[in-house]
DNA sequence: CAGGATCCGTTAGGATACTG
DNA sequence: CAGTATCCTAACGGATCCTG
């Protein structure tokens, strides 16, 4: 891994590259959100409440602001009367996929186990 | 991903594969302490905590303890004076190395660049 | 050496109500 | 429809001092 050069001389987590990673996707609900926007691109903010449920509407936009500052969704608005508004993944998102399908596996294998 | 099947009903995100994983591995500094356990199997306490660096006695010994209540640290305690500890990883953690790998790879192409 | 015990500040995220 | 605006709380993690 990449990691070895911080051996000894770590001093701020956020400047690793597990440090970064996290402050990226450690959100609670921030893993779950690109999942389901990597399934059924693009979606719009309601949708996407309804398809997880137990968030709310503040933390749903916070996790998406936070996610799109970090160049991990777009927002697109269209100018019309209701408001609509799509999100959906950019390219650095795309690219941590499969990633995430290796945490998802290995938290399905060992989430009921010890 | 088998995270299909939670699509409209998350309740917990906690019993999601990602909200166990992220439960498991969200602390910190807790992959970074899985990284250098992986690189050098078994460490002892303050070896851990010097090529940490940046973290507090108090900090590297809860997120000990709670890497080990969740199954992916054995403490082995020598009973000797002075005190000898030392830490390595389970089988569990050694099995999410792999995808700990493609985080911090994918955390080193991305955390300087938009 | 390997920690435990306290105290404490920040902050992520929930509850609820309101709006362009 | 797609959010804001407030208020609030739990808890994570840092600082400091102490100990078997």
């Amino acid at each position: 891994m990449s990691m070895a050069e911080f051996k000894g001389k770590v001093k701020n987590v956020q400047d690793t590259p597990f440090g970064y990673t996290l402050s990226v996707i450690g959100g609670k609900w921030k893993m779950v959100i690109i999942y389901l926007l990597a399934e059924n691109q693009p979606v719009r903010f309601n949708d996407l409440k309804r398809q997880i449920g137990a968030i709310t509407f503040k933390t749903l936009s916070s996790q998406l602001k936070e996610l799109e500052a970090d160049g991990m969704v777009t927002r697109k608005e269209y100018p019309q009367v209701p408001p609509k508004v799509e999100y959906s993944l950019t390219d650095k998102a795309e690219s941590l996929l499969p990633v995430l399908e290796g945490l998802c596996e290995w938290g399905t294998k060992n989430q009921n186990r010890r």
